[in-house]
RNA sequence: CGGGGUGUAGCGCAGCCUGGCUAGCGCGUCUGGUUUGGGACCAGAAGGUCGCGAGUUCGAAUCUCGCCACCCCGACCA
């Protein structure tokens, strides 16, 4: 055996950050390029984190009291003509369609034929497509409120596309409702804040700030943006999801009205809001280290991987009986309400490499069994989250195996947010603030401060300018904390409250 | 779309500047043997349109031009 490397990961997080989350996907085997520009192919295990999301999330949903629908890819052109500002925002990055049939070409290949009457967008989202059903559906007050998710892929053509992070088609949920008033409307866009917020942090241990984007970063054609947004480990924020209110900009744009119990013609007030794939990106970049994926339980496809040691086939037979054993008795224990998911990896492979097979996709627990353990009642146990590991009685283990997936999620979620709150300040100086966000390190310009907390005024031409120079942006003005009045760092004008700002994805 | 970088075996890379015989190396794979609480060791073997296309040349992985893809930085964004 020659040297071996001390981190099954290179390069390290240190020293190279974006690379090393590319390696991290490969050999977690979570996704891969595909033969499309900007899309990815999301293999098994990436996408059973995904499902594991799915899950949690359509349960929350449901228990909000929103219903799952599914509306069409496809969005005729002069549909998304009719927000002035949607069209601004998303035009830009449409994938359109404008035939319906291919036909031989003179070179033996295919060329479109049968143009459309009227070219189709492929949606980038769906609020102009839902909003016209919606037109039809909703009459009286007694129609309302619509509250209505679907899960779909989207299409955005980006410049320039990451794994998970921003792919030309991605996965996503989006919620779109429709109420009779204002305070209604508001309320479900901060409900449906607060239920990713509490997604975020207790499925996905990943601390978040809920916030309040500002005009500049809304979703166009929104009257606000909330906003939750986490720290990955590089200190950049990554906005994690967003919850819009989209007051009555869209209803009068597609004439959604009711008849309210006067008899009067009413415009609705409508929502929308969703995740992503992304958040497969946030939590690779929240917990992961250099050793690999690290998933917290709560999302792991896999709890428990039970990996048999054994030297010659009479071993073989006894150790695999005692692993079946163990693999049905683990199933018989519950966490989070449900089964253990627990595998055994019997494949004829070495044991060192096994291991690192499942170090490396993140696999919260490992299990090592040989026919030493078995002869004292014992199993050896590792902690992926910890790295530590120590043989364990066989019952104890399996009646400990549900509260130690508990401290796991825990202590991942503890470690994410220090990690935030060691590389979050306030400030309250332009100096402090320039020093604060420019690199130690030219060449590695990811080694900055974090989050920083200013007193700011949102329409100084200042702010602009400083944080263009700076490559920094206002992620949220942040609502759970009080907010009082001040002067703003970089206009000297006075400040009604504080912004989080940060690098970003 | 602008700047930079990369593209050579499944993975990671060397070779390119200063063109030259059958294009190398590490890991992995296959075969045989030795091992066995651990990403093993020895021997042997398989595996390559050197991103694609033109050009220069007796000869191109190597030089020139064009294209494509990916990565990083920017503009834009979930």
């Amino acid at each position: 055996m020659g040297k071996q490397p001390k981190t099954a990961i290179t390069p390290t997080r240190a020293e190279d950050y974006p690379q090393w989350y590319q390696q991290v996907i490969k050999s977690a085997d979570l996704a891969e390029v595909s033969p499309v520009r900007g899309c990815m192919v999301i293999k098994p295990w990436g996408w059973s984190i995904w499902e594991n999301m799915q899950g949690v999330l359509d349960r929350m949903f449901k228990d909000t009291g929103h219903v799952n629908a599914y509306f069409p890819l496809f969005i005729p052109m002069s549909f998304l003509e009719k927000e002035a500002e949607h069209v601004e925002g998303f035009a830009k990055e449409c994938a359109v369609v404008t035939h319906h049939r291919l036909e031989p070409g003179p070179d033996g290949g295919l060329v479109p034929a049968g143009p459309l009457e009227e070219p189709l967008i492929v949606r980038p989202t769906s609020e102009t497509i839902i909003g016209s059903m919606y037109a039809k559906w909703v009459q009286s007050y007694r129609d309302l409120p619509i509250k209505i998710n679907q899960w779909a892929n989207v299409v955005r053509w980006e410049m320039r596309t990451r794994m998970f992070l921003r792919t030309a088609e991605f996965l996503w949920q989006e919620g779109h409702t429709c109420h009779a008033t204002e305070e209604e409307a508001l309320e479900e866009t901060r409900l449906m804040l607060d239920v990713y917020a509490d997604f975020a942090e207790n499925t996905m241990a990943m601390p978040v700030i809920k916030g309040e984007k500002t005009a500049d970063e809304r979703f166009p054609g929104a009257v606000s943006t909330l906003t939750i947004e986490a720290m990955m480990q590089d200190r950049k924020a990554l906005q994690a999801g967003t919850s819009h209110f989209l007051g009555q900009n869209f209803s009068k744009a597609q004439d959604i009205t009711y008849q309210d119990q006067a008899g009067e013609l009413q415009h609705a007030w409508t929502t929308s809001w969703g995740v992503s794939t992304r958040l497969v990106g946030a939590l690779i970049m929240t917990h992961s280290d250099d050793d690999g994926l690290v998933i917290p339980p709560k999302l792991a496809p896999s709890h428990v991987v039970i990996l048999p040691i054994y030297k010659n086939d009479e071993q073989r037979s006894v150790v695999l009986e005692y692993c079946d054993q163990l693999q049905k008795q683990l199933k018989e224990q519950t966490y989070e309400g449900e089964q253990i998911r627990v595998i055994m990896d019997d494949r004829d492979i070495r044991g060192g490499e096994k291991k690192w097979y499942h170090v490396k996709r993140g696999v919260p627990i490992r299990v090592e069994v040989g026919p030493r353990d078995i002869e004292n009642g014992n199993v050896f146990m590792s902690r992926r989250d910890t790295g530590e590991s120590n043989g364990v009685s066989r019952d104890e283990f399996v009646t400990q195996v549900g509260t130690v997936l508990t401290e796991i999620q825990s202590s991942l979620f503890d470690q994410a947010l220090k990690l935030r709150e060691d590389n979050s300040r306030t400030i309250d100086t332009l100096d402090e603030f320039r020093e604060y966000f420019t690199p130690v390190d030219k060449d590695a310009p990811e080694i900055h401060g974090g989050f920083a907390s200013s007193h700011f005024c949102e329409d100084a031409p200042e702010v602009q300018k400083v944080l263009g120079e700076l490559k920094v942006t206002t992620r949220c003005i942040p609502l759970d904390q009080g907010q009082e009045p001040g002067t703003c760092i970089f206009s000297g004008k006075p400040s009604t409250g504080r912004a989080v700002f940060g690098k970003s994805y």
